[in-house]
DNA sequence: CTCTTCCTATGTCCTAGTTTAATGCCTGCT
DNA sequence: AGCAGGCATTAAACTAGGACATAGGAAGAG
């Protein structure tokens, strides 16, 4: 049975500030439905321009582009509420690619009927527009990480904002998340060989500030994670409420 | 005086694809004026949340992010048809500081007033998608050339960027064009020292595929040098008439 | 149970890129 | 003219991180 949006409790979070029921209600018009996908599934594809749009309801993965040399950037990790596929339904094609890293559920959106709803509830520009400076603000933190921080502090960087993130959708566990990655994905993430990044955790764990194993993160002491991290600002983001 | 939206030769340019003339005309009346600035005036700082918003009418600067530690990560280059400070209207507050590097002219609006564009003209809602889309695309092509390629291609990657984006909005140059950054500044684009910034521009000139000299870049062969760039998709985005 | 495959772990060596520092070249100031 | 400050350039010494090699554990196949 399908989940209705205005009982879609990913939306009622705090991350999304609670959307107003008006949005939720016309969402709810132009889903198309509810899709289950194995580990592994491509979602989406660079250059593709898929006539569907996904918010993950369950389940992770990873958006990232290929390169001629054969070598991938994973440009960010997909946790349940993040929206997919917004670049196809904008420009012609998709500039990455997303892939399904354990089984999820997906939450169907055809893109052209999803735009009517900007059209007919004009203040919904502003979910947009929230969603975009988000992104940005995201992928502005992960250039800065990786062009000017040493590979330790890109480590803690990387975990502990995406260990924030799983504790903000993820109700349960105390100081310790499931993480269905590989280390190859975390040094693809962060710009370094797969062998520097196991060394990199490795020292991690024995300053005791993470550790990783087993597809499992447990960070005991998140601020002084995100001390060595360089941090500056901890909080996600939250939607105001304009 | 000031310039109408209608007559604006930036918003008529195949960058941004004729924007409709009601949109032009919309954007007039919420026109708060138009402004001067030296090199070197800083528009926009990280963590404030300035009530307006710019558009880059001439001259160029860059978007930056600083580090506790000194550092600094240039996000992107600024020119002439560059929307500015959306990110204030949006978050609390701006995550990168922007900063004149010649004189500039700028455009400004009211950031309230011009919420009330999208609000009133729901379309509208499409032009801050396409502006976002545009934003994400960047990024994360500079994400991933940082991320994974060697200084020689990251430097052609940002040489061929610049000089196609430049040729763009610059009617004028043949392979010449006029750039008022410093050698730092690229070095803290691209994650590389000052020095070996200076040994690849030095490698690209003796291989006669870009000349950075006294403020000026010349690409006699730019199919060449975004090759090397490895840069897949060597058009600038358009923005479509959805 | 063994073979295979995939992933994690660690050590050694080596290169791409950093750091520091010295030199020279402009441009502006007095 | 003479000096000062900012920027480009080059060289030399150093190091973070990569490449390669190798080994170990877990999980599935037969």
């Amino acid at each position: 049975m399908s989940v209705k949006c205005i009982n879609c409790p990913l939306r009622k979070s705090d991350l999304f500030h609670k959307m107003s029921s008006e949005t939720l209600e016309f969402m709810q018009r132009f889903k198309v439905g509810e899709m289950e996908v194995e580990p592994g599934t491509p979602l989406l594809s660079e250059g593709s321009n898929a006539p569907q749009l996904y918010t993950a309801l369950s389940g992770m993965g990873l958006r990232y582009k290929l390169l001629e040399n054969g070598s991938r950037q994973v440009i960010s990790f997909v946790f349940p509420g993040d929206f997919l596929g917004l670049q196809a339904g904008v420009m012609k094609e998709m500039t990455h690619s997303v892939e399904a890293t354990t089984a999820m559920k997906l939450c169907v959106f055809d893109r052209k009927e999803l735009w009517s709803l900007f059209r007919t509830i004009p203040d919904r520009g502003f979910d947009l527009a929230w969603l975009a400076a988000t992104e940005e603000r995201f992928l502005g933190e992960a250039l800065t990480s990786v062009g000017q921080k040493s590979a330790l502090e890109r480590m803690s960087w990387a975990l502990a904002r995406i260990f924030r993130r799983l504790k903000a959708t993820t109700p349960a566990a105390g100081d310790l998340v499931r993480l269905p990655y590989r280390q190859q994905d975390l040094a693809d993430a962060l710009g370094l060989s797969l062998v520097h990044t196991n060394k990199t955790l490795a020292k991690l764990r024995e300053r005791q500030l993470a550790t990783w194993s087993d597809g499992k993160l447990s960070v005991p002491n998140l601020a002084r994670l995100e001390e060595l991290a360089l941090i500056e600002n901890p909080e996600l983001p939250t939607r105001p409420l304009m």
